[in-house]
DNA sequence: AATCAAATGCAATATTATTGCATTTATAAT
DNA sequence: ATTATAAATGCAATAATATTGCATTTGATT
C-alpha cells in the first residue's frame, strides 16, 4: 500500500532479518515501496541496470525467503515483486490477498485488506494458502478511457 | 476431468476451429485429454521429444488463441496446459475455476465445478476474470503420507 | 584498524523462448 | 487420382532469461 517509509525502515528491516545493509538492497526496497502496484523483474532491471543482474536475483531471493517480499506471476507469467504486509515471517507468507493485474497497464495491484470468502474443496485436498487473482481494467486506466471516450 | 474421448473427438475439434489434423497436434491433445491434471511445459517436452520444441510453443500457442486449453502458472512460474470446459472459445475464456496446486506432486488440478463466491473490488476495478489458486497436498499425496505414518 | 563472513560483480554456462526460412503435409479443387 | 495451395512442421540462428563458480569488495565485529 505503498506507506511511506523512509531509510532507516529499510535498514531497520534489513537488520531484523540479519541481512547486511547494502546499496542495492536499499535500492530495491526503497523502489518497490515508493510503488503502490508490484514491480516486475523486467522493470527492476532496467531501473537498476547498473546493479548486476546475478546480484538482483539473489537480492529478490533473500528478501522472499525471508517473508520481506512476495512474489507473483502476472498474466504472462512475468514474475512480479510486492512487499510484504507486516504479518509475514520466514517461510511464512501470508498473502493471501487479491492480486489484480491490469490488462491495459500491465501492473499488478496488491489488495490486501481484501479477504477471501471461505471455499470449500473437493474430498481429500488439504489446503495451506489462497490466492485470488483478478483481471481487467485499474482506476487509473478506466480513468484514461473514459476521458478519451468522452 | 479426463472424460475419455477418442481419437474422433479430437479430429472433430481440430475441424471445429479450423486447424489441420496433424499427428503432433492430434498427439498433445490426447496427451492432455489422457490426464486429469494439467500438464507442463517441461513434462510435453519430454514425452513428445521427438516433436521440435518450436512446433509445441506453436501448437499450443493456436491452441490457447483457439480456447481449446488454457495456460495456468504454477507455483514456480512454468506454465502448465490443460483442456478447456465447453464455454470457451475463441479469445473467449472461462477458466474461472479453481487451480490447485499440489506442494508434493506438483500437479495442477483444474476444479471445474467449483464456482467462485463473489467479490467486490475497490472502487474502480473493473474486472472481466477471476481465478482463484490454492495450493497444498492433493488427494493422491495426502493418501501416500498417510500410508507412510501408519 | 584488522579480521571474517557475507554480498557483489564478472565470466561462463544452462535453460527457455522467438524468428526466419526451407521443406513437408493436409486439404480442396480439378 | 493428381495437382495446387495454404498451413504446419522442422531446422538453424538468435534472443531472452536463469544458474553456478569464483575472485573481489563490502559491512559488521572484534
Amino acid at each position: 500500500m505503498a506507506q511511506t517509509r523512509n531509510k532507516f525502515d529499510f535498514e531497520d528491516l534489513l537488520d531484523k532479518h540479519h541481512l547486511k545493509k547494502t546499496s542495492p538492497r536499499l535500492r530495491v526496497l526503497s523502489m518497490m515501496a515508493s510503488k503502490s502496484t508490484a514491480t516486475s523483474q523486467p522493470d527492476l532491471e532496467s531501473v537498476m541496470n547498473d546493479i548486476d543482474r546475478v546480484t538482483l536475483y539473489r537480492i529478490l531471493n533473500a528478501f522472499e525467503e525471508k517473508g520481506i517480499i512476495h512474489k507473483v506471476f502476472d498474466l504472462n507469467g512475468t514474475a512480479n515483486y510486492a512487499m510484504c504486509s507486516s504479518n509475514c515471517g520466514e517461510h511464512h507468507h501470508h498473502d493471501e490477498h487479491l492480486h489484480f493485474n491490469c490488462t491495459v497497464c500491465k501492473n499488478v495491484y496488491c489488495l490486501d485488506d481484501l479477504h477471501l470468502p471461505p471455499v470449500s474443496l473437493p474430498e481429500g485436498f488439504k489446503t495451506e494458502g489462497f490466492t485470488l487473482y483478478a483481471n481487467g481494467t485499474c482506476p487509473k486506466c478506466t480513468k484514461k478511457a473514459a476521458a478519451k471516450s468522452a
